[in-house]
RNA sequence: GCGCCCUUAGCCCAGCUGGAUAGAGCAUCGGAUUUCUAAUCCGCAGGUCGCAGGUUCGAAUCCUGCAGGGCGCGCCA
């Protein structure tokens, strides 16, 4: 049950206007309060403590409120009736929407022939949970690994390989389509160290540099050489991000469609575009202008050729409007890049309204902030380089080991990977993902405290006293203690919590409602013991089913987060 | 130059409804375990919420200005 929502609606019924309800920050004051009488007592000009006093017996006959009482300015104050709490916490959640939208969510964007490095963690992660909770609100979505896979990247990769292997038969003017080139394949970590040294050669060689823009052009044009190199080449690529998605613990993507398959769509595009007159030629380019009179901030033109005549991805993101339109014909597409493709993301957002492809309430693009290292830049290795994601992973693995080792536990391998990727994970989604923060590589394997192994630490043990218990029955209530009666209505919050997280796209609502939560279940284990000598079986059976309920909301938010609860740690 | 974002404890961050005494974690100090799993719990200490005005019964939160930091502004994505 949404607590929140049911209490709010029932004071504004009995009230017959809107009181704004509040959750008090010091629980002392009651469980909910809310300042209706100071608003309503300003426009009718009466005492606000009077005309608290007139409604609060209208409160009093709710049959879910204890008690209600006046307090400060004009705060009433309301408690709630423990058998009510008992009652609404007994009930699995359930929060279907009525209006499931489809949404495209559009996340990851991988990059064909570059690893993965850690400017793909927030995307990824959080992406993915936005996705899990749009599902689980019931959603239909539809996610796209929206792959660079068309662009000048290709043709410096191309370009690299022509320039070591100048003899293959993809070169040469004789060239036949038809033949197997399988023999050609390269390892992927072969293939990774391509495009780190051609970028590196562009930055001195500025003819090397024109060639991997004319082999663009080209590559985008059909050229059979370049085209079937680059299917020598992709397959590698895409199976390293398979991999690297599994190991992450993300949902595999509905559709790893990117640049490529969009550009299919060039000549519906082109047509669209040039019936509406809205190419224009500007130095040897063509875009399209989508300045307006009213803008203030700077708005450049949207490219759609570049003067070589190859798509920049302004052109593939208009084309891959058009797929979405045609295929899914979604009412939402999110887009989660980093926040510097924001311009970006404005003009094409204008281009999707002045061609009536999408409205632009329809779009929506979220900008995630930069990770940082201590010195407030982008989060570097030792060595200098942009610290690759598998790096990373295995950064974290090695602290989990030893901690183990160290606590004198013997634990699988499996379980180190999971509690390692919940660390990872959770530092991550626990962030405001629209701002910078600083990857501390000592406090993400610390594990002490708000971190992902905490959160999971909680989790199994409260499995462990389940199964240690039995299956009991669901016992009838006897009294509530504080702690669990804190922790109830905790629970009885995370419908409301997550309906947020997802209208504010905000992973660290879920993530930090995660941790208080799991604050309430440790106190509570620790103040109410179960399973020990002396405990009469009807607090036991009580405590029980505080504790099976308090482990169902749990695994709840730690699935939409991506993490998975290990039998033992 | 133009535009957007940020500034809360020693460090790292919450505070996304304008409410009552601004909260966690880390680090420091002190206490609780032959564990229903101590990767836990309890406590001490730590703050002019960048600065200055304004709106309001009430401002970390809204508005204006200033300072410091970050980011963006056509042929990379």
């Amino acid at each position: 049950m949404n607590l929140y929502k049911y209490v709010s609606e029932a004071i504004n019924e009995k009230l017959g206007f809107k009181a704004n309800l509040e959750t008090p920050r010091n629980r002392s004051f009651g469980d909910f309060s809310t300042n209706a009488a100071m608003v309503m007592a300003k426009k009718e000009g009466k005492n606000p403590r009077d005309f608290a006093a007139e409604i609060m017996p209208k409160l009093s006959e709710l049959d879910f409120v204890e008690s209600a009482s006046i307090a400060g300015p004009g705060f009433i104050n309301i408690k709630l009736r423990d058998d009510f709490i008992w009652y609404a916490a007994a009930k699995p959640h359930d929060m279907k929407t009525q209006n499931p939208l489809i949404i495209d969510m559009d996340y990851g964007s991988y990059n064909v022939a570059k690893s993965l490095h850690i400017g793909h963690l927030r995307t990824s992660i959080v992406g993915d949970t936005l996705n899990r909770i749009a599902k689980y609100i019931g959603h239909k979505t539809i996610s796209y690994n929206h792959m660079g896979d068309w662009g000048r990247s290709m043709g410096l990769v191309i370009a690299w390989i022509k320039k070591n292997h100048p003899d293959w038969p993809f070169f040469k003017d004789d060239f036949n389509p038809d033949a197997d080139y399988s023999k050609y394949a390269m390892s992927p970590e072969e293939l990774d160290t391509y495009y780190p040294a051609a970028v590196a050669l562009a930055k001195t060689d500025e003819k090397f540099m024109e060639e991997a823009r004319i082999i663009t052009a080209k590559l985008q044009g059909g050229h059979p050489g370049y085209n079937a190199l680059y299917n020598v080449f992709f397959p590698i690529s895409l199976k390293s991000m398979t991999e690297t998605v599994n190991k992450l613990n993300i949902m595999p993507f509905d559709k790893n469609l990117g640049e490529r398959n969009a550009a299919l769509y060039i000549e519906p595009v082109e047509k669209m575009l040039r019936e509406k007159n809205l190419l224009v030629k500007s130095d040897g380019a063509e875009v399209i202008i989508v300045k307006k009179d009213t803008d203030n901030a700077p708005m450049p033109p949207v490219m759609f050729y570049n003067s070589r005549g190859a798509v920049p991805y302004d052109a593939t993101d208009i084309m891959a409007l058009y797929y979405r339109k045609i295929t899914d014909n979604p009412d939402k597409i999110i887009y989660l890049t980093d926040i510097r493709q924001k311009l970006h993301f404005e003009q094409l957002f204008r281009v999707a309204e002045i061609t009536g492809l999408f409205p632009p309430e329809n779009l929506e693009h979220i900008g995630y902030g930069t990770i940082n290292g201590s010195d407030g830049k982008p989060f570097k290795t030792r060595d200098g380089n942009a610290a690759g994601l598998n790096d990373i992973i295995d950064m974290i693995n090695e602290a989990v080991k030893k901690r183990v080792i160290e606590s004198g536990k013997n634990l699988p391998k499996e379980t180190i990977d999971t509690i390692a990727l919940a660390a990872l994970k959770f530092n991550d989604l626990m962030h405001d993902l629209r701002s910078d923060y600083i990857f501390d590589p000592e406090s993400v394997t610390s594990f002490e405290g708000r971190t992902g192994p905490y959160i999971l630490y909680t989790a199994v043990r409260l499995n462990s006293v389940l199964k240690k218990a039995g299956i009991k029955k669901e016992s009838k209530l006897c009294s509530l203690s504080e702690e669990e009666r804190n922790l109830l209505i905790e629970i009885l919050d995370f419908e409301r919590t997550v309906q947020s997280a997802f209208d504010n796209r905000a992973t660290d609502i879920i993530a930090n409602y995660a941790y208080d939560l799991c604050q309430l279940i440790n106190t509570f284990y620790h103040n109410c013991p179960i399973l020990r000598e002396g405990i009469n079986e009807e607090t036991k059976a009580q405590r029980l089913t505080v504790t099976r309920i308090a482990r169902d909301t749990l695994a709840t938010a730690i699935d939409l987060m991506g993490l998975k609860i290990p039998e033992e740690m």
